[in-house]
RNA sequence: GGGCCCGUAGCAUAGCAGGUGGUGCACCCGGCUGAUAACCGGGAGGUCGUGCGUUCGAAUCGCAUCGGGCCCA
């Protein structure tokens, strides 16, 4: 042990620390001292690899971190490897700006080798530089051998996916409506695209009726660029539709609405008056058939016979008539393939009209709008403009069209039911993320589409023959160079492509151009981070994972891909247990983004106030699945709790030192609890009471682990730190570290304050692994390991918890706050004791605690007598007060003369008399307790405080012995600050000199009880009291004046013998 | 538009198997001075988002509504 002069230095400590834990290879040899206990499967969830983590980044490994900390010291061997996803469009769309790009073409004109390179250098780059800040923020997880989305043994853990998806029959080759991104120029996830508000054009427009002289069908729409690839309209069977006649400027024409949204349609058309001729329902209007008015420009649609439609989803708004191009939109396109329509999309991959629009061919969709609309003629019945949420790609921001396109799926419909079932099998904490929250999602679940146009992913490894069109999945590279019989460099494009496998047929099995879905490579984490299916042993022994955590936007994300992955390959859930946790606000509770100015990093918070605090604050500001709402001054306080168990740390360690104090050791010089053990009984009341507390500690953070209160545990921790050992306990045992001789008290107290640092710092080791290392590195005995890490768990000893204890010494710290509001009420300071302290209660617990630590409650109340009073205190006074309410009727104009009675009356008396005899006479008058309320009024000297089920009462009275007592204390102190003052050592001893301006004083502390209380105090070897005295003729080193309560004293003093 | 979560003093948070709302920070006042660029006590501060309902009684249960978050459409 060596002495600990410095405040606490977060930075310092884990520089330190971090440091040692390098030096001795602390984490290897931790993982090496658990590998043969019970496995712990843990699978990281991949960040991606772009820029710098953040704080909700931080926030998701501090959480693994802190729990895989606390299964290790359950004994658990932890696979616990780190993970990376480091392909997919992100990566690509920066270094297409790096190398300033703007298209597919730019690409690959660079050519896609050189491409993919600039896409490996970015996403390994980032990828080191996330370790470091993450090791920085001292997580435990294997950072030297992450696994990596872009590594051959983890593309063919994706590859085996797919070839179980096909095997089962659940790949699928499938034209449909996806999110395309027209700058990106490929299909893109839901889960990437962002919507935002975009002004677009709302435009209704005039279907001509086939067959019918100027009779049209009104729609709505705010893509008129979809208008081309129109081949019906929808109307909803549930709904009303009205026929109607209607003028403007003199025309008359006949229009189809629905009944309800006639006034609303013709006033946006200006129309100035109608007549409604008929009401049908929607279903009479289906199989009705239409021309379309741009069939002058699109000449396909002269081709198309279009007729209108029953569609459920066709809601009560603008029209109620919709228009339906299976080509565009998702729900246009399921009422496609129910109504057999043709899926019509004169659109390229790259946004713009094909030939086949026509007209409009060559021109961007969204620049079309305009044209189309022209085109639309007398057809365009009114033209508005709107603001609505449109959704946008989430990495270059080009507004997303929808479109009809070639794709591979995973059938994850088919396997919807068995990924539900598997839902109830997880343990999900909490309990609705999976149950309600997870269920819903999965329950409305589509078709995957895994399949993506660009370069930086994993191949898709499908393979198809040119001639007969036969196709085969490849599962492994080596399948691949057997059937191939080419040696496979990188299995990253463009290489595979050029691979070429014989058919059959006798033709040419070649590569389809895709690559997957950036969430797929993820989604095969599972048993990839395992090596499967390259290595077998690990999966077969470890596979499903024990546990997973990430944050509730991974609903959509990793827990559904890895689901759907895990269900089409293995037909089971990838994890066992799952925590969500919440997202990272700013301290408004909104989200944290750059254009708000609102981010906070990690890398501040630590710069600041060091891992440790922002590791402690995150865990404890809020439950783990609620949004984190950063607050820097709750960061300052979680600074400051750590600066006080640092002190608390460090009190003692002088004393312990100067007393050569060792802690007992047990077997081979390792410590252990024996000697608290084989003392416990003869220990004092609150060392008894502080091993309690840490046990009981001990034992309810198991159990709120076991839930993953994370939230809970830390604050119990807080607590207990604040609480119990820094405003309570270390109050108490303070003067016994100062006794001068060795004695049992001052080695209890050493002892105690040992062994609850020992058992604290090894609770506080998963959660600030940094100054628990600290604290312990320099408390640990020869014998113990070299690390806090190392350690099991504390469990907690039942022997050594003692509820009525802990229970009697709450009352105490009540007693103890009451008193203080008393003497604060009475202007009596502390140091100055009184003679006598009442607590009057009808509570046998306040009664028995006070009795039982009576010895506790004296020296808390610094008084000459602690007492219970159960009932009433006789030196309680009562103030009678007059009801003149109910005197004044009784006693008439006798009224104010028995008022003046029962003022002047003696309440004490009065109040005594009616309670025995149930009235009092007063001057004749029967006084009963109708006339009279009492007040209590305190003796002179007497001040009161409410405390637990009693009140205190405090006499602040002074006597001579007390007084004497009190400037005695007050000497003492202003000897201490000048000690502090002159530096000395703890163990110096000094000269000193005290002159008292008032006689009385001056001989009262000159008595000889006190002036050796003074000596002994302040280690004076030799100490002169007087009253007015000469100066000494020596100088002493420090001489000062004091203001002691109005009297003058100048005290000297001076290091003995110099 | 739908699902889930959250909404308690200036800020953050506990309480939510219903029974007179706790705690921390900040604030004001005071104490202590052998943890001291620390520590401790006291005080003030609350329509428990809003409305309706169930109940003898609701922060706690139900419905509606508003605000925030994540996700979906």
């Amino acid at each position: 042990m060596k002495e600990v002069t410095g405040s606490y230095n977060p930075r310092e400590v884990e520089a330190g620390v971090q440091d040692y834990w390098k030096r001795e290879k602390i984490y290897a040899r931790v993982q090496e001292l658990r590998k043969d206990g019970k496995a712990f499967f843990f699978v990281d969830g991949p960040p991606y690899t772009t820029g710098n983590i953040h704080l909700g980044t931080a926030w998701n490994k501090i959480i693994k971190d802190a729990i895989l900390r606390y299964h290790r010291m359950q004994g658990r061997n932890i696979i616990e490897r780190a993970g990376y996803d480091m392909h997919g469009l992100p990566i690509e769309v920066k270094v297409e700006h790096q190398l300033g790009f703007t298209s597919k073409k730019d690409i690959e004109e660079y050519g896609i080798a050189a491409f993919i390179e600039q896409c490996r250098t970015f996403a390994v780059t980032h990828m080191e530089s996330m370790s470091d800040q993450f090791r920085q923020l001292g997580i435990w997880l294997d950072f030297d051998d992450p696994y990596q989305t872009i590594k051959p043994e983890y593309i063919e853990s994706a590859w085996w996916a797919v070839q179980r998806a096909e095997e089962r029959g659940l790949l699928e080759r499938g034209h449909r409506v996806v999110n395309w991104c027209p700058r990106c120029e490929t299909a893109i996830a839901d889960s990437e695209v962002e919507y935002w508000d975009e002004t677009d054009p709302s435009i209704f427009v005039k279907f001509p009726i086939a067959g019918r002289e100027n009779e049209y069908l009104v729609i709505w729409t705010t893509t008129p660029w979809t208008l081309p690839a129109n081949v019906a309209v929808a109307v909803n069977t549930a709904f009303t539709y009205a026929r109607v006649a209607a003028k403007k400027d003199g025309h008359e024409e006949i229009l189809w609405i629905a009944d309800e949204l006639v006034e609303s349609v013709l006033k946006m058309g200006r129309y100035q008056d109608y007549t409604v001729l008929e009401r049908v329902n929607g279903s009479d209007l289906v199989g009705t058939e239409y021309t379309s008015p741009l069939a002058g420009q699109v000449p396909h649609q002269a081709e198309i016979r279009h007729r209108v439609v029953a569609a459920d989803y066709v809601a009560l708004e603008n029209t109620g008539l919709v228009h339906i191009a299976p080509g565009h939109g998702w729900d246009d396109y399921l009422v496609g393939i129910q109504e057999g329509l043709e899926v019509f999309c004169p659109v390229d991959a790259g946004g713009c009209f094909t030939p086949e629009a026509g007209a409009f061919a060559d021109m961007y969709v969204r620049d079309a709008n305009d044209l189309v609309i022209e085109a639309l003629g007398d057809y365009l019945l009114a033209r508005r403009t709107i603001t609505h949420r449109y959704g946008h790609c989430w990495r270059c921001k080009t507004p997303i069209i929808y479109r009809a396109t070639a794709q591979w799926f995973i059938k994850a419909t088919e396997i919807r039911e068995s990924m539900l079932e598997e839902i109830t099998k997880v343990k999900w904490y909490p309990e609705w993320a999976g149950s309600a929250r997870f269920h819903d999602f999965v329950k409305d679940s589509r078709d995957w589409c895994i399949s993506r146009q660009r370069y930086w992913g994993i191949p898709i490894p499908i393979w198809q023959c040119e001639q007969c069109g036969k196709r085969t999945v490849i599962g492994t590279i080596a399948e691949l160079e057997e059937r191939s019989g080419v040696k496979v460099p990188d299995p990253h494009r463009p290489y595979v492509d050029e691979i070429v496998i014989p058919c059959a047929c006798g033709g040419e099995m070649r590569r389809v151009a895709d690559i997957f879905d950036v969430w797929f490579d993820s989604a095969v984490a599972s048993w990839a981070t395992l090596g499967f299916p390259r290595k077998r042993e690990a999966f077969d022994r470890l596979w499903p994972a024990d546990f997973i955590t990430e944050g509730q936007d991974q609903t959509r994300g990793w827990f559904y891909s890895q689901l759907g992955a895990s269900t089409v390959a293995f037909g089971r859930a990838p994890y066992k247990s799952v925590l969500m946790h919440g997202f990272a606000l700013d301290a408004e509770g909104r989200k944290m983004s750059k254009s708000f100015g609102n981010v906070v990093t990690p890398e501040e918070v630590v710069n600041q106030f060091g891992v440790d605090v922002l590791r402690f604050y995150v865990l404890w500001a809020n439950a783990p699945w609620d949004d984190l709402k950063f607050n820097w001054d709750s960061v300052k306080t979680i600074h400051r709790t750590l600066n006080i168990l640092w002190n608390v740390y460090r009190f003692p360690l002088p004393y312990m030192i100067l007393d050569s104090f060792e802690p007992a050791a047990g077997d081979g010089g390792r410590w252990d609890d024996s000697f608290v053990r084989a003392h416990i009984k003869d220990m004092p009341k609150e060392d008894r009471w502080i091993i309690s507390r840490v046990n009981s500690l001990a034992r309810t953070m198991a159990g709120d682990m076991q839930e993953y209160y994370l939230h809970k545990v830390t604050r119990a921790l807080a607590a207990f730190i604040l609480e119990d050992l820094s405003r309570w306990y270390v109050q108490l045992v303070r003067a016994r570290m100062w006794l001068e001789e060795d004695s049992p008290e001052k080695r209890y107290a050493y002892e105690t304050v040992y062994y609850v640092m020992r058992r604290l710092t090894a609770l506080l080791a998963p959660f600030t692994p940094h100054i628990a290392e600290e604290i312990y590195r320099n408390l640990r005995l020869a014998g113990d390991p070299e690390s806090v890490h190392m350690l099991d768990w504390p469990e907690a000893d039942d022997l050594l918890i003692a509820p009525d204890l802990e229970s009697a010494m709450e009352v105490i710290r009540s007693f103890d706050d009451a008193v203080a509001t008393a003497r604060q009420n009475g202007k009596r300071k502390l140091r100055w004791p009184v003679s006598e302290t009442v607590v009057v209660t009808g509570s046998d617990e306040v009664k028995t605690a006070l009795e039982g630590l009576n010895d506790l409650a004296l020296n808390r109340a610094n008084a000459r007598a602690v007492r219970v009073v159960t009932g009433a205190w006789d030196r309680i006074l009562w103030k009678a007060e007059p009801v003149m309410r109910a005197i004044g009727p009784e006693f008439g104009k006798e009224g104010p003369k028995v008022k003046a009675l029962i003022e002047s009356a003696d309440g004490t008396t009065l109040k005594a008399a009616i309670e025995r005899d149930g009235k009092a006479e007063l001057d004749g008058y029967a006084i009963t307790e109708r006339h009279v309320t009492f007040t209590e009024a305190l003796p002179e000297g007497v001040f009161a405080a409410p405390m637990k089920d009693a009140t205190v009462y405090v006499d602040v009275t002074l006597t001579p012995a007390l007084e004497a007592e009190g400037y005695a204390r007050e000497v003492i102190r202003r000897i201490q600050e000048m000690r502090r003052q002159l530096d000395l050592n703890v163990d110096d001893f000094i000269v000193a000199a005290v002159n008292v301006d008032d006689e009385r004083v001056a001989s009262l502390i000159s008595e000889e009880e006190w002036q050796k209380e003074i000596a002994g105090e302040v280690r004076a070897a030799a100490l002169t009291v007087r009253h007015n005295g000469e100066k000494p003729a020596e100088p002493f080193a420090l001489e000062k004046d004091w203001d002691v309560e109005g009297v003058q004293m100048q005290i000297g003093i001076s290091r003995a013998g110099e």
